[in-house]
DNA sequence: ATAAACCTTGGAGTTAAATCTAAGGTCAAG
DNA sequence: CTTGACCTTAGATTTAACTCCAAGGTTTAT
């Protein structure tokens, strides 16, 4: 059992948030002490880890209360409810995913293609990479591979 | 050329928030009429583009505005200040896709295991799911599998 | 037994990101 | 030549999600 600093701790967020978290009906402690601190258990560290990652992924909390709300009263939907939202939210999340997927295409293509070097990045077409996404990156010295490298290096000396 | 309203709606925003991009350095149009209305180019509806992608996948305007920056000054900034950058943000959006895919792998173990009738979600274990990652869901009627399905329909009719 | 470091509640304040309001200018259609 | 749908600015208000504060109770270490 954790008391709410611990767990606030644990999970770097601030006690605030977790009675934030409570009052929206998020996350409720297990139990009480005596003199009335919260605790928490496992589970219920679980199930903020789980509000926090999707916190991340950028869910807002109303949608996150309307994924853990299947649980609550699961007994009261059909499955063809439960199925539903589960599939709904899976549709979100996969778009998310295509999405991160083109931005980690854009920046992976931006870093191969930059030296890294000291020189100006002047020639480094980084939003070329990230805004539309094209094949590939635009390049000054472009139209040949060679072993080392799938991308051409486009940093140049400033001279 | 789009004016404000004919950008905002082809992109599901509000004209305000345009301006309001605007007036914190993110995204202004690349000229105005005589009479001094806004007019973007397509250049600049990829860039909005852009912005409402990485919102939509949670990064913050701060960070947007981060990411877009690499290009405005680019000829101040030496190859490695824009590789390290670019690299820092790059584990940001694998990190993310990682949480995403816990999600998705979460979600679609579910909706699988739920036979999607009317009966009663009583017997899908949702949160179990969700919150812990683990291997398989809880299930009512474990322990073997057919060819037909990778998961066991764990949902009951009630009576 | 008392100080330091916790915890409680209720309510106010902050920050990001819009969203709205007011007062007025522009433009195409009838 | 006016009506209605656009646009302008400046500034006020809203919403989500915290974050802080005040006044007081609890625990733990010395």
């Amino acid at each position: 059992m954790y008391r709410i600093g611990e767990l606030a701790k644990q999970c770097e967020v601030k006690a605030d948030t977790l009675r934030f978290y409570e009052k929206h009906g998020l996350l409720a402690p297990s139990s009480r002490s005596d003199s009335g601190y919260r605790l928490y258990n496992e589970h219920d560290a679980e199930r903020l880890r789980f509000i926090l990652r999707a916190k991340a992924v950028g869910f807002t909390l109303a949608e996150i209360t309307e994924l853990l709300s299947i649980e609550l009263d699961k007994s009261n939907w059909a499955c063809a409810d439960v199925k539903g939202m589960v599939d709904g939210k899976l549709e979100h999340v996969n778009q998310k995913i295509a999405e991160l997927k083109h931005f980690q295409v854009s920046l992976e293509r931006l870093s191969d293609a930059c030296c890294g070097g000291p020189e100006s990045a002047e020639h480094c077409s980084i939003l070329e990479a990230l805004e539309s996404n094209t094949d590939s990156i635009k390049c000054e010295n472009h139209g040949h591979h060679h072993d080392s490298s799938q991308y051409t290096k486009n940093c140049q000396s400033k001279g």
